[in-house]
RNA sequence: GCGGGCGUAGCUCAGUUGGUUAGAGUGUCGGCCUGUCACGCCGAAGGUCGCGGGUUCGAGCCCCGUCGCUCGCGCCA
């Protein structure tokens, strides 16, 4: 209870009938009979109808006011008559009736988003009136789905034994990575912080430091291009390090946090721990991609084979594998007696928008093959493919070919295009797996150099031995990534916590010891004066809060988002700054003409 | 940086093959209305058809350019 209130407008219920309470709220919605008037009055708990007879006093003032005026009624609950309760109301089964109101904020103009009713809305402007934008009741209650998950996950994160420490947000530029968001320094002309991509060396310094088990609830920084699924610049991570442990300890810890909120804040089922694991490159030739999508079933195989084979006369594939090509094969099922145009808009889809030559077909009806290159195998050849591929009598099979990268791209593509299309991707779930035993290094074709093929500070499998004696290009590393529902949360590692393993993982990537020391000389030392095994992981929230809130646009859960060109329309930024502060900061401006 | 989609009243949208004065719903304003809960009824105001250029007797519609928003590609260890 306050000066404004005695009760919110989503707790009055019959048993406050009789009583002179107090509300306070935003004007919903009015409906003026001109002989008695309703008011629906809202606040974040909930919604009261206010009812005011002519003869009141305040009938014209409170009946001449805006929706979204701000208003304190005092009034007597009174039980609605029967026939005139609103089930979709808590509080449909009384109202209150005005005895005084006072106005605290009125609305003089007219609305630019109206919060009633929840009409569409052009983005821009809804992210320049933010503030009605959040009052609407879905925005408002995905907000507060997303502090429910960040709080659910600092409970388990806390239960499980880890500490939540914050790490700077001014810190120094990295080498490597996305790029930087870089902030001047005034008190060391020409030098600049840099925003954190992520935590990444403070969380290891942590355990280096000997706090066991670290987590934050971390903002990242990265200077990209936003996504439908990814906000220009920054974003939140459940950034997690833990000491003394291997991957499959890792995983024991996470699994049951992420089942658990899933499962806390969606009626959809949860995947329970142990989650899936699927090695890398399993992942790519089976479902065509390094995140793949567990609710769909279909499994892609490579039938390159078949299609090399002598007595298999298809041109076109035979060329592409001879470039050292390959073909992968999806499996449509039940698809035989699909119309031609089904398959004409899959292969118009791969020619168009993933700009391939084409995605072949054959379908198996009353014992025939069928379509534009089944007659280009025989029998003894066709056989063999419809067992590889896992088709037969009823179903349909496409193919994708070109080099290793593109078929399995194409393939995996397809694989989701298929799964909907057919309509056989699992309905309200959440299907975790873990990719693992990503490669440590690949091949550079642009400089052409062996790279990291992800993060440098990843412990190789097989250790300082495997550097020395095998093909770098052969060397998994202990790395991983966590995904849900063909959507990656994390990735995470087992850290290299060897400074000559890490020395020597640099050399191979074309890094001399010189450059280490230089860019990554402070937890390189750190680790020479006694550093634990350590590895952790970083499952994106807003991603999580996505997923469970089942939106595909992270703007609709994100409290104060910036638009596509990385703009917040309402607080005006990025703008210009004056003289003074650029003097104070050294710089000079050299924008381009016309920009 | 590149490609796709969209842009008509404050908002959501319609607008036929290029043809008279660009429409509807909603919101706003005015009037009526004592049981609504998307209240109802009557009336009014409200338009640089994103902007610029072109084709044409005539352009919201066709062409070129440009701007804005959005989705994707590149990018994102």
């Amino acid at each position: 209870m306050t000066s404004y209130r005695t009760h919110s407008c989503g707790e009055l219920r019959a048993s406050e009938i009789g009583k002179t309470v107090k509300i306070a709220g935003w004007i919903h919605r009015k409906r003026d009979h001109g002989g008695v008037a309703f008011i629906d009055l809202r606040d974040h708990y909930g919604i009261t109808q206010v009812v005011c007879g002519p003869t009141n006093e305040y009938y014209e003032p409170l009946t001449r006011l805006r929706a979204e005026s701000v208003v304190a009624i005092t009034g007597e609950v009174i039980a609605r008559e029967a026939g005139t309760f609103n089930a979709d109301l808590a509080s449909g089964e009384i109202e209150l009736r005005v005895i005084s109101i006072e106005v605290l904020s009125e609305v003089t103009q007219d609305l630019p988003v109206p919060v009633f009713g929840e009409l569409e809305y052009p983005e821009d402007i809804r992210l320049r009136y933010r503030f009605l934008d959040l009052r609407r009741e879905t925005l408002h209650k995905n907000i507060i789905l997303r502090s429910n998950i960040i709080s659910s996950l600092r409970r388990r994160m806390n239960e499980a034994g880890f500490f939540e420490f914050q790490t700077p947000i001014l810190t120094a530029s990295s080498p490597e990575g996305a790029r930087d968001f870089l902030v001047p320094s005034r008190l060391h002309p020409g030098q600049f912080y840099a925003l954190p991509q992520a935590p990444q060396q403070f969380k290891q310094l942590i355990m280096v430091a000997g706090f066991d088990r670290y987590f934050q609830i971390a903002p990242c920084f990265r200077d990209e291009d936003a996504r439908a699924d990814r906000s220009p610049g920054e974003f939140y991570q459940l950034d997690i390090e833990m000491s003394f442990v291997s991957q499959d300890d890792v995983f024991a810890a996470i699994e049951p946090v992420l089942s658990g909120v899933f499962s806390e804040f969606s009626n959809w089922q949860a995947d329970a721990a142990p989650f899936t694991r699927i090695k890398y490159r399993d992942a790519m030739l089976k479902y065509g991609s390094d995140k793949p999508d567990m609710r769909n079933p279909l499994i892609i195989s490579d039938v390159t084979a078949i299609f090399a084979r002598e007595d298999v006369t298809f041109n076109a594939f035979k060329g592409v594998i001879a470039k050292g090509g390959v073909v992968r094969a999806i499996p449509a099922p039940k698809s035989a007696d699909k119309p031609r145009s089904f398959f004409d808009k899959l292969n118009d889809w791969a020619r168009k928008e993933m700009q391939a030559a084409g995605l072949g077909y054959i379908t198996f009806a009353d014992g025939e093959a069928k379509g534009p290159i089944a007659k280009f195998i025989p029998d003894e050849a066709m056989a063999r493919l419809k067992s590889l591929a896992g088709v037969g009598d009823g179903d349909s099979v496409f193919f994708a070919c070109d080099t290793e990268a593109g078929a399995a791209k194409l393939a995996g593509q397809a694989r989701n295009k298929i799964g909907e299309e057919l309509d056989i991707v699992e309905k309200d779930v959440y299907r975790f797996c873990w990719v693992v035993d990503f490669p440590m290094f690949e091949w550079n074709e642009d400089e052409k150099k062996v790279d990291f093929s992800h993060n440098p500070f990843s412990m190789p499998q097989g250790g300082m031995e495997a550097l020395l004696t095998k093909d770098p290009l052969t060397i998994d590393a202990y790395q991983y990534d966590i995904v849900c529902n063909g959507v990656e949360l994390s990735s995470g590692a087992i850290r290299n916590h060897r400074p000559e393993i890490m020395l020597k993982a640099f050399e191979i990537a074309g890094y001399g010891a010189e450059v280490v020391e230089e860019k990554f000389g402070g937890m390189l030392n750190a680790f020479r004066f006694g550093a634990p095994p350590h590895g952790g992981l970083a499952p994106g929230v807003d991603r999580m809060v996505m997923l469970i809130a089942n939106t595909p646009n992270i703007r609709e859960v994100t409290m104060f988002p910036m638009n596509q060109q990385a703009q917040d329309l309402m607080m005006q930024a990025p703008s210009s700054v004056n003289i003074k502060q650029l003097r104070e900061l050294s710089l000079r401006l050299a924008v381009p003409e016309g920009k």
